[in-house]
DNA sequence: GACCTTTCTGACTCGCCGTCAGATTTTCGA
DNA sequence: TCGAAAATCTGACGGCGAGTCAGAAAGGTC
């Protein structure tokens, strides 16, 4: 296994080269927060970092690669999320421990929303890396809340209708959906701790049955 | 109230040139289905309709107008599915209830989701047209589900941390999410079916807390 | 069939994509 | 320290789609 990192020719890049990269990178993720997936352009992340567009071509075959970097960069930051989700938790510190994977949730999902969002986009439109990136990092999560549930339905506290894999994939889509709701349901009052509580009760329930 | 229809320029169009928009909705929602928005061209819908582009232009200012105008389409859709929200979920026909409800839900998304996927996008990085109509499809159903989850908080049902608003936001987004994972899903093994219990069930619980 | 209105399109400019040859910078052996 | 070789960067170009506009074509009216 090597760390190295390649150009899009495939040969070996210095140290340098690695210096521009990451540069063009990081751009790369701020002009997906600043202008979105559908306006990005080459040019724009080439003037930002103040090189020609050719460079940007020198490390990535296209914008895409780019995307799906940043995308796996994503999900190292997502694994440290399993940890709050080992299985045991009971009536009297289920729903703070939901509550601290919620935050831990929203500040994963506050930093990485532009990416994680073209990532899906990609997903869904069928892109089988995009794809794959995506399924690792659920998996990641599911595996963990698929577990819970399990638990739960063994104890019967939970019904035997739900299936413990959707029911995690269904607790992963709506951390996700609704923290992209966010800033509309402030403007209706829904703030951030409201959607915060609500969340870490809904999981909650429909992981422990209690 | 006037049911006329305006070209891009602002005036009202005759019968021949509704036909022609409505081919170009038409090949538009058609290729968002196919190709994904990100590879949209107005080149193609014009080439699908057997027209040149200046004829696309005609009718909207841009891509995003004919997507905006196909998403108010399926905001009509979603309509009589706030017939199947009426409070009053028993602990007998409540489970049923919740089934019928997810699948007409499943049926409006097979249906639309190209185009929802594309006004969610829109929504998402800030456009103002696509957030209005989001939200005004949203809160068709969200209202509905509010007044449920008041209802199951008032009788003790449901815990008070439960804000009724954002409750119903988390089932919107449960619902939208996981039927857009439900490809992937498909090849770990979890069916239509089971998505559909899965989800029923949730909605169940989290709606009238029995 | 002459005239007027509506609808359609060929042809154009503009800007971004992606490539490549060659310029520039860095590395390294002697 | 110097010169050659390797690594990195970029100016310039062909190609393609966006969006515009003047004028052609189609349809309606008397």
């Amino acid at each position: 296994m090597s760390d190295d990192v390649f150009a899009a020719d495939g040969r070996v890049i210095g140290s340098r080269a690695l210096v521009t990269r990451r540069k063009l990178l990081d751009a790369t993720a701020k002009l997906l927060q600043e202008q979105g997936i559908l306006d990005l352009r080459v040019v724009d992340i080439s003037r930002d970092i103040g090189s020609s567009p050719a460079t940007f071509y020198q490390y990535f075959n296209d914008v895409d690669e780019a995307i799906l970097e940043l995308s796996k960069e994503a999900t190292e930051d997502e694994k440290p999320l399993v940890a709050l989700l080992q299985p045991g938790w009971t009536e009297s510190d289920g729903l703070e421990r939901a509550g601290k994977f919620v935050d831990a949730y929203m500040v994963y999902w506050d930093t990485h929303h532009a990416v994680l969002r073209a990532r899906n986009l990609k997903a869904e439109e069928g892109n089988r890396h995009f794809r794959a990136v995506r399924t690792e990092a659920n998996l990641l999560v599911m595996d963990a809340l698929q577990a819970m549930v399990s638990e739960g339905v063994a104890a019967k506290r939970l019904p035997e209708s739900l299936d413990p894999f959707t029911t995690a994939a269904a607790v992963v889509a709506m951390c996700e959906r609704l923290l992209a709701f966010q800033p509309e349901m402030a403007k209706r009052g829904a703030n951030r701790d409201a959607i915060r509580n609500t969340l870490a009760t809904l999981l909650y329930g429909a992981l422990t049955g209690h």
